[in-house]
Order: C-alpha cells, then sequence, then structure tokens
DNA sequence: TTGTATGCGTTATCAT
DNA sequence: ATGATAACGCATACAA
C-alpha cells in the first residue's frame, strides 16, 4: 500500500552536478539558454537515475494539469469506440492523460459531468453531446475561464464553440436519394426525438431528397425511437401495420437498422425486393446482418484525432482553434444488399 | 488560452474567517477534531466562495495521484466498451480518474504502455493482456514499489497478481457439452493462437467435454485465428473443406462465430441443421446474425465495477487485494437458434 | 549562462 | 481545538 520508496529529484541531480536546480530544471525543459555542455551532464544523469518529472509539482507550478476531459452519451457502439481509441492514441502520445465519463443520453448527468470536468480543472474538454441538451449553459463556466471546449459528432446547433463534424444534412440527403434514385417513393425515416442537431440535420437530408423528387414530406412516416436494436424492431412493426405499404427505410444508425431488418424479415417482408433499408455509422453490424447494410460510413477514429490533435494544439499555443467555427469531415455512402 | 482568475484557496477562506489554514484545511476533510461551529462556518464559507480542492497540491502533498491506469488490447469489442463503462463508473463517483490505453494485442505496446503508466505514477493498475504476452516481466517495477495491478478477463495463467476473471475451462466446457448433448460429434474449434491464459482453457474445456463424451480430441478440428470476424470467414472456409463433415463449431468469440455462421451459409450449409454453433461473450451480434448465437454470458460492466472498486478500497486502505489471488465471476450458457 | 529565492495549495508535525 | 510552519517538486522573476 506504500508508497515508499524515494523518488529521484531535480535537487538530487543538481547536487550530484554541483550546478543549481533552476539550472537542472531549464536543462530538463531543454530550454536554449543552457550550455550544451551542462545539459549533457544533465540529461546523462537523470537517464542514470531514472528521473521523472513530477507531473503534480509541474502542475501545481504551471497551473494547468495536462489532462483532458471526454465526455460522451455512452461507450456502446463501435464508433464512439473508435473515436475514443483515436483520442486515446493522440492525448497519449502528446503526453495528456484523459478522464473519460458518460452522460448516459441524460442532459441532466452531462452537466453533472461537465461540472466535475470543471472542477478537475480539465485543460480542455472534449464533447459528443447527449440526445437530450436543450441548452450549453454548463458549459459557459469554461468559456468565461477561456477553457477550449471542442464537440465533436453530436455538435450542438449553434454555438460560439468548435465543433467537429460531418454534413450530416448532405449525408441524410444521400442516403435518401439513393432510395429515391432505386424508385422507391414512400420513404420510411427512423430517427430519435431528440433537442440535438445531428438528427435533426439527417432528418433535413431525408426531407430535402425527397423535395427533390417531388415526394411529399408525410410525417406518418417519420418513426421515432431511442435508436437501439428494440427500437429497430418497434419500427419494423410500425412499418408492417402502415396502411399504405412503404418501399423504403432510412435508419439513422446501424444498430437500430439492423434491429429493423430483422424485424422487417420476421414480418414476412423482403429486403430489399419489398423494402430497402439504408443505415448510418457503417458499424461492423451492417456486415452482419443479413441482406448487409448500405450505409453511411464516416471516419470516427480520424474524428477522434482530430479532436484531440485539435485541442492539444489550441493548448501549445500552435493554433487557436477558437477561430475555427466548425471542421468538417467527409462522410460516404456505402451500397450494400439492404438496398439491392 | 490563459487560465487567469485566481481560484479560491483555503488561505482566503481562513482569511475571512480569521482562523488559521490548518483548521480551514482540516475541516474541509471533517476532521473530527474540529468544533462544529467551526467546520460550519467553513463550509458555508466554501459553499458561497464556489470552493474546489487544488488536486494538484494535494497530491504532491501526498505523494499520490488519485489516477488509476487502465490497459486494455483494444476497446473494439462490445465487452470491452462494458467493462470500461464499469470501471469508469466506480472510478469516477470515488474521484479517482482514468488513464486508459491499448495495447493493440501486442506485447511490445502493451510494455510502453506499463512503462508510461508507471512513469505517470498511477496508484494503481487495471489490465487486460493481450493475446501475445508471454512475460509479466514490465509489471515486475510495480510489484516492486508495491504499487497494485490486478488483472481482469485477460488474466495471466500464474501469478502473484490478483485476477478478476471468470471460469475459462468450465464456460468452454458447458459450451462444448451443449453441442455434445445435442448429438454433435465432430465439433470444431475455433480460437487463436496465444500464449494468454483464457484461450488456452477455454480449449481445456472443450478437450474436457470431448472426452468425457468419449470423443477422441482431434488437433485437425481445432482451427487458429485472430478471431476477427473476417477469421470468421476462413474458418467457415476450413470447416466447408474438411474431407469428413463437422456437426459442430465452439468459437472463442461472438464476433467471430458470427463471422463463421455468415460464412457457413454462404457454404451452403444450413445452421444448426448441418452444423451447430456457438460463441462466447454474448455480444450483441449474437441477436444479429441469423440464427442468434448460443454464446457465453459473463458480465462485463460487473466486472470493470469490481475491478475498479477492489483496486480503490485496496488504495483507501479498506481491504488488501493482495491476499486475494482471484476472483471468479460466474458465466451462463445462453441458448439460441445457432443449436437448434 | 547560471544561481537565488519564492510561490503554487495542501497536508502533517509539532506546539500551544 | 487551534495555530505556525515546514515540506512536497518544480518553474520562474530577478539578480549576478
Amino acid at each position: 500500500m506504500s508508497r515508499t520508496k524515494k523518488e529521484v529529484t531535480i535537487y538530487d541531480i543538481a547536487a550530484q552536478l554541483d550546478v543549481s536546480v533552476a539550472t537542472v530544471s531549464r536543462a530538463l525543459r531543454d530550454d536554449p539558454v543552457v550550455s550544451v555542455k551542462t545539459k549533457k551532464k544533465v540529461f546523462d544523469l537523470a537517464e542514470k537515475y531514472g528521473y521523472q518529472t513530477n507531473q503534480f509539482a509541474r502542475n501545481l507550478r504551471k497551473q494547468q494539469t495536462n489532462t483532458i476531459g471526454v465526455i460522451i452519451p455512452r461507450l456502446n457502439s463501435y464508433f464512439m469506440a473508435a473515436v475514443i481509441a483515436g483520442i486515446e492514441q493522440v492525448a497519449n502520445q502528446a503526453g495528456y492523460n484523459l478522464i473519460i465519463s458518460q452522460s448516459s443520453e441524460s442532459a441532466e448527468r452531462e452537466s453533472i459531468n461537465v461540472r466535475t470536468m470543471f472542477n478537475n480543472r480539465v485543460d480542455g474538454l472534449l464533447v459528443s453531446l447527449s440526445y437530450h441538451t436543450n441548452n450549453l449553459d454548463p458549459f459557459e463556466k469554461f468559456a468565461k475561464k477561456n477553457i477550449p471546449v471542442i464537440f465533436f459528432d453530436r455538435t450542438p446547433e449553434s454555438s460560439t464553440f468548435t465543433n467537429i463534424r460531418i454534413n450530416n444534412v448532405q449525408a441524410g440527403y444521400e442516403a435518401t436519394k439513393h432510395l429515391l434514385s432505386k424508385g422507391r417513393r414512400r420513404i420510411v425515416h427512423v430517427t430519435v426525438s431528440s433537442t440535438e442537431s445531428v438528427y435533426r440535420e439527417r432528418f433535413r437530408g431525408y426531407a430535402q431528397a425527397l423535395a427533390e423528387y417531388g415526394v411529399p414530406l408525410d410525417m406518418n412516416l417519420v418513426y421515432l425511437g431511442d435508436l437501439s436494436l428494440e427500437a429497430g424492431a418497434d419500427a419494423a412493426k410500425f412499418i408492417h401495420s402502415l396502411p399504405q405499404k412503404a418501399d423504403g427505410v432510412f435508419v439513422a444508425n446501424d444498430n437500430c437498422a439492423a434491429g429493423c431488418v430483422i424485424g422487417l424479415k420476421a414480418h414476412g417482408l423482403r429486403v430489399p425486393e419489398d423494402i430497402a433499408v439504408v443505415g448510418f455509422n457503417d458499424d461492423p453490424v451492417s456486415r452482419i446482418v443479413e441482406p448487409n447494410l448500405t450505409t453511411v460510413h464516416y471516419p470516427g477514429h480520424e474524428m477522434g484525432e482530430l479532436a484531440a490533435r485539435s485541442l492539444i494544439n489550441h493548448l501549445n499555443g500552435a493554433a487557436d482553434i477558437m477561430l475555427t467555427q466548425t471542421i468538417l469531415l467527409r462522410s460516404d455512402l456505402v451500397v450494400r444488399e439492404s438496398t439491392g
């Protein structure tokens, strides 16, 4: 339990070398003001002693924590895991630590998490919003103290914070247009009732594509759930019960789309012959469900890397992220069997 | 970029209340030695000022970091995400931070990660080993300094560290026995060539069950891959090419099992009529692939909670985890359509 | 180029 | 029950 063994400090090195701790401190950080000779001596001895800088002393002194806070809705999708992996990679490499917490899609828990992060004095925050976040007040404390906040993927509709995301309107538009191009005209949209912009934008894209093809938007064809596997099954039931048969579905995520495909088949509908299905995310399940899902692919790992890199560059003063309003990543429609 | 606004410290409170910082410090930590009256005054003012203890000063002083290191092979399975979520929940609640890093199934990267954790002076380590870890030397530094290390799920074959896992021999035994009880006799086992014990134990269980039914172990029926979706497809090809038809498969994880089922079907084999399949993990894909997979369920979230809780209790001195060699969690066979 | 001295915010020891 | 003060290890303003 005890952490007794004494650590070696710059004092030890200074004493051994008969120089001041200031010199050692400077040498260790490669301060150009220190002579090459002294630096070498210091480095060598530090190496020999296995010296490690004490981050806490340094943080205390510098008034910053070298820690990045990450708040996500849930760590339960392949996509989110990929994003986190990307963040982790960049942060680790840059010597930053990560505090990760989950809002579980609750605006309230999100708000608590934000406060915790604040109290932990994170240097910056990376956030993907919950379904139900309807105001950004909790983040204002960060803004007031000039602590950078970057939203990724699930970004707010409008704010002064930096966003990293894809063009969800366009992605939704392309997904729907693909169905239309296959001759489908009664297209159901399965999504979530969310205050958060991502799903609203996908819906907008859906509506735009319909409009372009002269298909009137019918809100009776929009099914709201929580986008879970089970919600997909419910959506299938809904579709099956429709008085006028639908011939296409655009589901706002793959998990739910997979549940929907399975449900549709259970109801005796053939995919894609009777009804074509498009998902979103290019989750591995899209290649397991039969038929494989046509879906929108976008780069989770890269998004994570980019978010972390942007934040860290900003913290290092290498770039001012606050000047950047939005970074858009590209997304692609991947066509598979579920749309024939 | 600047973090200018001055934080309120115990000095501010002390000055305002005309008591010493020592008293404030004690009061804030609810030290029984401080009078109730003083305590109340301190609490109230701290509340009013929005005082937050500076963790770095505290860490510096107490020589501990309040940080737990987590090393996992990959954040790419539902199971692992669940474990992490469990760890995060407990750690966050106990005021511990998490540093998470991934070994990507490489013993070398794992070793580097261990060193990084050590240099970051984590208070304790939670580890799930890579496929290829064949010695525990990197962890010896921790042992030497009495920094607790707990292995979970992918635990070492034998060591003095604490392990949290399921009985993989038994789980493998039950999975295989289930196939045998369905009358299957030529049972393929798909697993990974790993130095790490989990998969070897599952194999042992497989062998045990066969022995119990008087079925000779045939190493030609053991297929080695990396347990990915693609490896599942390869395994299916292997099974299809078998001179003597197999009638059962036990795959060491669900992802791979799903790939295998799809591959088998592509080769014209009916599941479960021609060949029954059992997976492992109860991953969501097990309920998406058709037919749904019979699989071994075990509690990832609980495992994460338990690992974190054990570590933190140990750190708090509430329990000495080092006395505990192994904690076994229960696992259950979930029977679904893939075994008829 | 190097050294001196001080502060960062807590906790712990020793007095009172 | 409370106070004074010395660490904890590092970074920096200022001096030399």
